[in-house]
DNA sequence: ACAAAAGTGTTTCATATACACCCATGA
DNA sequence: TCATGGGTGTATATGAAACACTTTTGT
């Protein structure tokens, strides 16, 4: 089924004798993949307990192996189905780390990936699926993780600071309706400072990435806020220049 | 020697019944470069005769496949040495292209990366190695390169155009040494619109980016120009918020 | 009436843009 | 002396940053 035929004619892959099979498809693939979400006025990642012995008692990143048949986002997804029972979500590719000695056992690349989940979708709740994670703080990490999925998380949360400021992925950690204010703890969540409210909202508002929906929220004993979604579907980048 | 003992017992390998190995190692993984020098004040990629009969008389981009002892940026060097005897240059992993067809003969998983060429280190001089390459201007490009190469050259050309306006990327298409109206013909060659050379001094000078060397260059029959470097090593992230 | 969060404007400062002429050199 | 590319400044407009009070609701 996936015995392809590999011939060393592709410019891809010419060298002066022909490999055997078995010396081209020598690693094993795998996707790692960083889950973000908001809880509590906070940025939370997801970790799974790792089994391998060698990290015994350490946490690290939902993963597994990429199939024949599937790409490394497929894989990604499946994987957080599997881990955490984590449906929908937003995926995005963040690096792939090929570090000849990234995995005690052997050569595995992994293509990691960020995802991000709105509040509803974040919910760990294995239905057939055996949940084995947690959300944890990004400010409560613990310092080591197996394998090397510091370094990954480390990347992760570096991609996504940068990419907030000039996209709007930030709509993947919201529900499609939101106040502004919540917006704005998003950001500050994410950036890890804060931000100053009517700065903000003229920002947000001047740009127009987003448009009111004419429905409020009260939200106890306080003057109820306008409900906003995205205007515009999908990720888009603001030009800075 | 690459057989390793990869045992399911990793997060990032749970699977209900433990497959073999041989269905663990089911892809064969290649590295694909696509390399950029400035020419002739015009942005050229390096662009290889593709043998695959399937893509008779295409070319296609630089790359070939990872051994089991490389990480997929060494393989990428090693490649741009084979095909077209390039060595230095500077290289950043662009994206992972994992479509499970986006090779004829099978399974092939490509981590691609973009590689910039000073214009000294960009000569295509096939020593020991057989040169198959040539530099075309990037609005030269065949419509149809081999496999998925189109995508992937697409991909890369918006990276290195957002990534040259918030780094100093640029400088690894410039000489050690350069003088203003060669880094601004560099921006406008990338960027590919013109851009106001008062402006553009004032901003450049203004971030502190590049220093003067203290030497000039006379160019012909013209007042000579000033010499700057690049004021701090590798490449840096403009702060733009 | 009060507590709690929502909402709103102005001033100041820095940066972006538009734009045209003089300078130093070799031929 | 002329042709060639190098080098410079100012005025205007736009966006960023700092900063505090009023509004609407529930209790």
């Amino acid at each position: 089924m996936y015995s392809v035929s590999i011939t060393v004619t592709h410019t891809s892959m010419s060298s002066h004798k022909a490999p055997k099979e078995d010396e081209l498809r020598f690693a094993v693939l795998a996707s790692d993949t960083v889950a973000f979400r908001l809880h509590n006025n906070g940025l939370e990642v997801l970790l799974i307990k790792v089994e391998n012995p060698v990290f015994k008692n350490m946490e690290g990143l939902p993963g597994g192996l990429i199939k024949p048949t599937e790409t490394a986002e497929q894989a990604a997804v499946r994987h957080l189905t599997l881990k955490g029972g984590l449906s929908g979500g937003y995926l995005e590719q963040l690096y792939t780390f090929s570090d000849v000695d990234r995995d005690t056992r052997g050569r595995v690349v992994s293509v990691a990936h960020i995802a991000l989940f709105e509040p509803d979708e974040a919910r760990l709740e294995g239905r057939e699926a055996q949940v084995v994670g947690r959300w944890c703080p990004v400010n409560s990490v613990p310092k080591k993780l197996a394998y090397d999925h510091d370094i990954i998380l480390k990347t992760a949360l570096a991609r996504l600071r940068a990419r907030i400021e000039y996209t709007t992925i930030v709509r993947h950690l919201l529900p499609k309706e939101f106040t502004l204010t919540e917006l704005q703890i998003a950001y500050e969540s994410v950036l890890g400072h804060e931000l100053d409210k009517r700065n903000f909202r003229k920002k947000i508002l001047g740009l127009e990435l987003v448009a009111e929906t004419g429905r409020t929220r009260t939200q106890g004993a306080s003057r109820p806020a306008a409900l906003y979604k995205f205007a515009r579907p999908g990720v888009q980048t603001i030009e800075i220049l």
